[in-house]
DNA sequence: AATGGGACCAACCGCCGACAG
DNA sequence: CCTGTCGGCGGTTGGTCCCAT
């Protein structure tokens, strides 16, 4: 742990490396008397010897009040991944859909789970193909109980992130407010995991916004999603 | 028991946009 | 309009833990 520890940035002075119990106390005292935000002026206030920046990310990561301190329940995983399709990278938008879940957690769920997955181009297309296959088959099944969530599977191809709320949740397409379907994960999930075309067409979106961040994007073996999503979320 | 690798996590870095002076 | 500061975000790094071999 020598990395970090007990280093002093020579040009700042600021303290570097992991925190103390101590200098989370004053950070704790200092946002509880003064709100979030001016973080420049924490150092000032309090005393402790951090940049604004890193006391935001320590406040932000791991002491503000409301932040799940377990592990991402499959549900959780399933939304990762399903907005993952959708926004890419945008690890801040992405966590504002999973209350008490950071950007740095999520970001790092995905990174280990799925980053270093390289999917094989033709591995890729048979998958797809007989993944297409099945779904046809299975179309009968499902219609009845994806009327029962949508009208049309266009319908979810078309969940349009349109803008945000006052309170930083996303609207969707239909007016309805994300917030209130991850209320109720249960419901949230099955949404996502019932609905084949959704994810099919998702995919094809992963494929698109890979390609356009010039393969630098955090793309996953769409084969491995469905799959990890078939056994329930569990990593196999 | 030793070890190698994967998962998980905390924290830093660099870049960018907003905004005030 | 320009410039400096600040906050936010995505990318990256490295330590620790756990498990399989």
């Amino acid at each position: 742990m020598e990395r970090w520890g007990a280093v002093c940035d020579e040009e700042k002075g600021w303290k570097k490396g992991p925190w103390t119990p101590q200098e989370d106390k004053l950070l704790i005292e200092y946002v509880g008397s003064n709100g979030e935000g001016r973080w420049s002026s924490v150092s000032i206030s309090t005393g402790l010897n951090r940049s604004g920046k890193s006391c935001r990310l320590r406040w932000v990561n791991y002491l503000r009040p409301g932040l799940k301190k377990s592990h991402l329940t499959p549900q959780e995983e399933g939304i990762i991944i399903q907005l993952h399709a959708v926004l890419g990278n945008k690890w801040s938008a992405i966590a504002r859909y999973l209350p008490g879940r950071t950007d740095n957690e999520i970001k790092n769920y995905w990174r280990t789970h799925f980053k270093k997955r390289k999917p094989n181009c033709e591995t890729k297309k048979e998958k797809r193909r007989i993944l297409r296959q099945k779904l046809v088959h299975r179309e009968q099944e499902q219609t009845n109980y994806s009327n029962n969530i949508h009208e049309s599977p266009q319908a979810c191809d078309e969940i349009n992130i349109k803008k945000e709320t006052d309170m930083g949740y996303p609207i969707v397409e239909n007016n309805q407010f994300l917030p209130m379907m991850y209320q109720d994960t249960e419901f949230w999930f099955d949404f996502i995991t019932a609905d084949s075309y959704f994810w099919d067409e998702l995919w094809g979106l992963d494929d698109v916004i890979v390609q356009n961040r010039g393969g630098t994007g955090g793309g996953c073996c769409e084969g491995d999603t469905i799959d990890y999503v078939q056994r329930g979320g569990y990593m196999s």
